[in-house]
DNA sequence: TTGTACGCGTTATCAT
DNA sequence: ATGATAACGCGTACAA
């Protein structure tokens, strides 16, 4: 229909205006009389114009508005864990201040498209995860001289990060277990590094994924000789695999499991019920993360309430901060303990 | 540290060259030679220039290479639904072709901060949902002369959306359950409004969700009078408490139960077994997604398999036309029937 | 192959 | 309260 869209000059034209007039009544940054207002607002319907053109406005002003989350994984696997699901809510929630919206990317430094990490109109950005990639999207993005903040991940010296409390928060509950009278443990953790290999962990293997090497570190404080087994990823099917395995011998049964995620406590609690022992009453077992698990009632599992919501928020609020030249403002979260109905003392043999 | 931050030209000067030769070195848009675009590289290196800024080169192109998607929910709670995570695959993927990023945006009619639908830099914009306030996003969208593609949802005339023949697969399922010989049919619904109420539904009573009354209307063609139980959301914990309330009067328990959803119907299942029912002995279940429903093993639910995926990729890929000029193609896809482990013969009293 | 000239649409500044 | 001016940083005809 229209040969172009209508811009804020003709609104003014149209007006009788100059133009930065008709871009002061749209923006409100300075007073306006009653009357030109209206005019210029009746302009900009007639001529159809719906408000400035972000684009310019973003060029103008050297701010898009916009923050990048930057996952190291394909999105949609991204948003199957609840914790990451919860985060980007805060995150949602902690940009708001600055009223920005989330612009989600993906770097796995293979991308042709664009705009990618390199090229895309943001002001902040967010890392989420802790792979190896990470390091080198931080450095493309610490290139580009954009603020950046780094979510539960390793980082250079200067930049924000948000961390969990994972070591200790898992020593907690795991001296919680110890404190009930346990002392034949098995740890099923998350994945130990990039091949997400399922099984045995031997006691000097290297585990290379820093969530699962700091959380384990802290069980092992409390348990230094428990085995170890690993998942191949965080959810119920993967803590059923564990458990299957792990209470397959009758004569090597562990008292309590210690997971270090609440969809593999879920898993692991499945896979008890299914071989005839009750929770907690045969076997204990804690999670971590202290997600709500659909399916997992009527257990209210023990595990160690992380602030996943606070962890997006906090993210956001740094990223607020740095973008208002304030300090930028990394952030140590606390897990709480939460006791469930699913550790209990060991049966009495 | 720097004063300011690198421009082309800055890069240009330093190489000795003019500013459009240095902008084609970065953009490949002109063959140059191997030595100026050398020399330019170069230029860029020792000057710590990245790459031309996207706010300017957007505003040149007309074209932010930015598509929104737009939820009418929180974001935390949208991602929680599975069907929703892997539309998102699907859209990342869909949209690829253009190379185009994701922008969340939420629209709940009263966002006061910035960018909102109104001026947020996108080329593009997916709705996603049915509420009632996809309507005005929609106006919204439109007024900016946006190309947009709704996903699943009432739209206007001219607005290419992508849907699903929810009542005529929902109606395969029932005939498959009635083929085996079902008379007593309980159907479990997904929210029939947005005050989200649990319950009986009546015969007469309106159900103002687009998907649930599609879904709704496939199934009674063939159990006309099969009771309606509305759950609040779909996840499993509420399809365990439909469940509960369906079988809690063991003489007028239904011998199979159709859920719109796999949450849903997994619930349904984990409600029988809990009553001591053995599925699909004692009752058949349905369900209605197809995702991978963490917990479920070892039952494979009967369900139609919704083309998620599919669905995003869809309206990825109707965006990319769009863009580029062609027609725009809505979609309707379908969703196919796939007999898993919970369906049988009622059993013979 | 390289350079010139111009405009993309807006807004900050400063004067009036 | 309003207007004139000058960038913001870049891409692209078109000319050389």
């Amino acid at each position: 229909m229209s040969t172009r869209r209508a811009t804020i000059s003709d609104v003014a034209r149209e007006a009788g205006v100059s133009a930065s007039t008709a871009s002061v009544v749209f923006s409100g940054k300075t007073p306006t009389s009653e009357a030109t207002r209206a005019r210029v607002l009746a302009a900009a319907e007639a001529l159809g114009y719906t408000g400035p053109d972000p684009r310019a406005a973003s060029l103008r002003r050297g701010r898009s508005g916009i923050v990048g989350v930057v996952f190291d994984t394909h999105l949609g696997t991204a948003f199957l864990d609840p914790v990451t699901t919860h985060m980007m809510d805060g995150l949602a929630d902690g940009v708001s201040r600055l009223g920005a919206a989330l612009l989600l990317l993906r770097d796995d430094g293979e991308t042709v498209s664009e705009p990618s990490l390199h090229t895309a109109p943001i002001d902040a950005a967010v890392l989420i995860g802790c792979s190896p990639r990470m390091r080198d999207s931080l450095e493309i993005v610490r290139g580009r001289g954009i603020p950046v903040v780094v979510v539960e991940g390793d980082a250079g010296e200067g930049v924000p990060r948000v961390l969990l409390d994972n070591a200790e928060a898992q020593r907690a509950a795991a001296q919680h277990v110890a404190d009930l009278g346990h002392h034949d443990v098995v740890l099923v953790t998350l994945p130990i590094d990039t091949s997400r290999r399922r099984g045995w962990v031997a006691a000097d293997e290297p585990v290379r994924v820093d969530v699962t090497a700091d959380r384990l570190a802290g069980a092992r404080e409390v348990f230094p000789h428990a085995p170890v087994l690993a998942a191949a990823t965080s959810s119920i099917d993967e803590g059923t695999i564990a458990g299957r395995t792990i209470f397959a011998d009758p004569s090597r049964r562990p008292t309590a499991v210690i997971a270090q995620s609440d969809l593999l406590a879920a898993g692991v609690i499945r896979a008890a019920e299914e071989t005839g022992l009750r929770v907690p009453h045969d076997v204990s077992v804690t999670g971590f993360d202290g997600v709500v698990v659909d399916g997992l009632a009527p257990h209210v599992l023990t595990t160690l309430v992380q602030p996943a919501t606070a962890k997006g928020r906090a993210a956001g609020e740094a990223v607020a901060a740095m973008l208002e030249d304030a300090e930028p403002s990394g952030l140590d979260l606390k897990c709480t303990f939460r006791a469930g109905t699913t550790t209990a003392p060991p049966p009495t043999t």
